[in-house]
RNA sequence: GCCGCUGUGGCGGAAUUGGCAGACGCGCUGGACUCAAAAUCCAGUUCCCGCAAGGGAGUGUGGGUUCGACCCCCACCGGCGGCACCA
């Protein structure tokens, strides 16, 4: 009978789901291994044909491990909350969970019907009160230790984002929200931080020992922006009460120094800033404070800046230096305030240029008159450093400061602390309660979860305030004592149910602890990651932040969550661009696998390419993989529907090379990922299967058992025809004989100065003279050697052979 | 501008340590089967010259190291991603 994707497909994810075939519990005696998927946020576009890349890879990783005696876990859920729903909710005019529920049924509909091997009794929902109950636990534990706290800082304002909402440093590209892509301003708010900076240095190191793509880890890096120089004091003149701190990495260059920059918002402006020049820096600050970032950087290579009339003092020569204000100095970064050292900084040097700031040459080389000359040298003009190079002219300064009290060494972070409160409904109530009295408190850990209210009012308060801010009943509270007081009614971002997830799958029914220790112990930490780069500093940041804090507080027992992170590549339409709908090149993976069934879906999906790689998508590539399905189904299959007499337990020993071969290079390469490969290679063993005529049976059970991480479904159909057991999911992972893959004779290339010229069958380890002589009896070598003289003979026995001549 | 990755047939991609470039698949060509078509099976398919044997060129470009380079080194060009007035 022909191959019925259809039946065999719906047969054995029936058979699945009833056995519960993939349900995973703890179990000393073996092995664990612990395969996640970044969980999706279920929108109303439904799945997309990027999302079962990943989630194929590691369900085959998931399967081959199994048959290789792992205990695997392997679980899915639904990162919930967000603002698509709430969106939807509010045009629409109903509550979000409802639509949220619904999409995350269409959701799993989808991913059940791609075959994947999840235990489904793990399945977590962020928006479940149950399991937002421990999102809002820890981030009591943060409160606790001075983690989150409240301040009135510079947050990222995006006024028309949804009637306004902050959004983190993170969530800002290009001085836009990264979703919608709004415009962003920096203005003064109360919000929640969560203090990561705590976590800088742990943050970048801890990535050393993570098997991580590089340039995950390198955009963590960047991200975090760590850099090593010098804080510096400087008195202001006429100010005892004032001085100056600014952070440099090149405190060697004080000496050089003519000006002071401070960024537009210090706090210092409004003090220091001397009566004649009070209106032009308030002007000044008005228009900058009307840009948005973008404004104030990319669209603005320009500089500006104004003088504030006052002056600082040069710790190391006491030179009076003129203190400007101007946006290029940033208020987020440092402290907000720089020396100006026009003489080997670029921005400095075309600041001094426009304002005819003096330019003060303090290292050899480079003309300072047509650039900024920022190489290393020996310093002149420089006192006691003159005459060192930048390392130790740095350090000798840093020393000098130190010992009078002028400033120390530094380390900042381009990182700021996250801003973690959002405006917004759908999202975890922050638990905390702020009293009449100006006392704030936690809801105590035995009244969470608190729950979101239910309700349809979901306009903007109107205030800047989430629209929690409305519901009455909900927002204001009466302790025992009859004191008064609101609830936060800011919400968590999406981020946060997402920053512990993996810890939940591991025990998710708990209700007494976010997961138990003898599950922690054993599950963690999570052996292989796979998800989109998108995620590289937003979610991989907060969520190791996270788990950093729980380590600390002995809650988890490794310091880094993911030991592996693999990125999957995007898939992109047929004209190799990105799929979306605009461009009318989406293909929707519910047409897929009604006309070809999963397997095939699957078996693409693996084969178009290394899965780190972006491909475009393929119908005749897919129509491709479709086929080969149909061959080996061929190949096993009868018109009667039986296992063909061609199986047979004779083995006539003509398969006996390829299939070690397949199953050690199988073996190999889906154990490090390289899907496309290993298929390649169980093509070529189906290609040798049709050249002969006994199909030994005990080749052909390990064959379909290597099939079977990929296509799971036909695979077990032909498994159930070998009668051997129910399910292949727990059969032995097939093992090769290496002694059947040396071979007695080896095939050598016979080359005439680096071009083949002969191919010659030797005995393998045969000698370098046997070799040598052997060639030179080739006829066509002799050939190539008239009228020539040999210069050298090269021999790489089993490999090659080189003969130079001229 | 800086950092990282990357460049191989008509297409997706192989080549694990410097040793026969192009595995495997798609497409294309031819053959078998068929009244015919589809499907299937078999064979061929980097380019140029040649009936063939064979010869020449060839992994973005130019140079270098080496008996030998897709692989290592230098310079340049193109693509992708990240950061971007971060002091």
């Amino acid at each position: 009978m022909a191959y019925d994707h259809d039946t065999i497909e719906r047969k054995w994810q029936r058979y699945w789901k009833k056995n519960k075939t993939f349900k995973a519990d703890i179990d000393q005696s073996k092995q664990k291994y612990y395969a996640l998927d970044m969980f999706p946020y279920p929108s109303g576009q439904g799945l997309h044909v990027g999302h079962p890349e990943g989630y194929t890879a590691t369900d085959a990783v998931s399967r081959m491990k199994r048959m290789q005696g792992f205990n695997v876990l392997h679980p899915m859920g639904w990162d919930a909350f967000g603002l698509p729903a709430e969106q939807y909710a509010l045009k629409t005019g109903h509550n979000p969970k409802s639509f949220t529920d619904q999409n995350i049924g269409v959701f799993k509909n989808q991913i059940q019907s791609l075959g994947f091997s999840y235990d489904w009794d793990r399945e977590v929902n962020t928006t479940d009160p149950k399991y937002y109950k421990w999102t809002q636990w820890i981030f009591e534990q943060l409160y606790k230790k001075g983690l989150a706290y409240e301040d009135e800082i510079m947050v990222n304002w995006a006024p028309d984002f949804m009637g306004g909402t902050v959004v983190a440093n993170e969530e800002v590209v290009d001085g836009k929200t990264e979703r919608g892509g709004y415009p962003v301003y920096r203005v003064p708010m109360r919000q929640w931080v969560l203090k990561i900076t705590a976590y800088a240095d742990r943050l970048i190191d801890d990535l050393d020992d993570l098997d991580w793509p590089e340039s995950i880890k390198e955009q963590q890096r960047n991200w975090i922006g760590r850099s090593e120089g010098a804080s510096v004091f400087f008195q202001v003149a006429g100010h005892d009460d004032a001085r100056v701190e600014v952070f440099t990495t090149r405190p060697d260059t004080l000496f050089g120094a003519s000006y002071m920059v401070l960024a537009p918002e210090h706090d210092l402006v409004d003090q220091i800033t001397t009566p004649e020049q009070a209106a032009a820096v308030k002007a000044y600050q008005e228009e900058t404070s009307r840009r948005s970032d973008l404004e104030r950087t990319d669209l603005n290579k320009d500089k500006t800046g104004v003088f504030t009339g006052a002056y600082g003092i040069n710790p190391v020569n006491g030179e009076k230096l003129p203190i400007w204000i101007g946006d290029y100095v940033l208020a987020s970064y440092g402290t907000g305030a720089i020396m100006a050292v026009p003489a080997h900084d670029d921005r400095d040097w075309e600041f001094a240029k426009k304002f005819g700031l003096k330019i003060i040459p303090v290292i050899e080389g480079g003309d300072v008159e047509t650039e900024a000359y920022t190489g290393d040298g020996a310093h002149i003009n420089s006192g006691f450093v003159d005459g060192m190079n930048k390392k130790d002219a740095i350090q000798a300064m840093i020393e000098w400061l130190e010992d009078h009290h002028a400033g120390d060494k530094k380390v900042n972070y381009r990182l700021r602390d996250w801003i973690f409160s959002r405006q917004r409904y759908w999202g975890e109530p922050i638990p905390v309660i702020h009293w009449e009295d100006g006392e704030t408190t936690l809801v105590p850990e035995d009244e969470l979860p608190l729950r979101l209210p239910d309700t349809k009012q979901l306009e903007p308060s109107g205030t800047g305030e989430s629209p929690l801010a409305n519901i009455d009943d909900w927002v204001n509270v009466v302790d025992e004592n009859g004191r008064k007081g609101k609830r936060e009614t800011n919400t968590m971002p999406q981020w946060a149910g997402s920053s512990w997830y993996w810890l939940r799958y591991m025990d998710p029914h708990n209700d007494q602890e976010f997961a138990s220790q003898e599950a922690l112990n054993y599950w963690s930490p999570v052996d292989l990651y796979v998800g989109g780069a998108e995620h590289a500093v937003l979610h991989l940041l907060y969520a190791r932040f996270w788990h950093k804090v729980l380590f600390d507080l002995g809650l988890v027992p490794t310091k880094e969550p993911f030991q592996k992170l693999v990125n999957q590549g995007m898939i992109l339409g047929e004209n190799h661009e990105k799929m979306s709908k605009s461009k009318g090149n989406v293909v929707n993976p519910d047409d897929i696998v009604s006309q070809y069934g999963a397997d095939t879906l699957r078996l693409y999906e693996m084969f178009m390419g290394p899965l780190e790689d972006s491909v475009p998508w393929d119908e005749k590539g897919l129509h491709g993989s479709y086929k080969w399905i149909q061959r080996v189904w061929r190949l096993l299959i009868d018109d009667n529907n039986h296992l063909r007499d061609r199986v047979t337990t004779i083995n006539d020993g003509k398969l006996t090379k390829i299939y070690n071969q397949t199953v050690k290079k199988v073996t190999e390469d889906f154990g490090r990922m390289h899907f496309n490969t290993g298929i390649s290679q169980l093509m070529v063993f189906v290609n040798e299967a049709y050249k002969v005529d006994d199909l030994p049976v005990e080749y052909m059970e390990g064959f379909v058992k290597m099939v079977a991480p990929i296509m799971p479904h036909v695979a077990e159909e032909l498994w159930s025809q070998f009668n051997e057991s129910e399910t292949i999911t727990y059969q032995p992972w097939p093992t090769y004989d290496e002694t059947q893959l040396v071979e007695d004779e080896v095939e050598i290339a016979v080359q005439v100065n680096g071009k083949v010229k002969a191919h010659l069958k030797v005995a393998k380890d045969a000698s370098k003279d046997e070799i040598e002589t052997q060639s030179l009896a080739e006829e066509h070598v002799k050939a190539n050697l008239t009228d020539k003289t040999i210069r050298k003979v090269i021999v790489v026995p089993n490999k090659i052979v080189n003969i130079v001549a001229n």
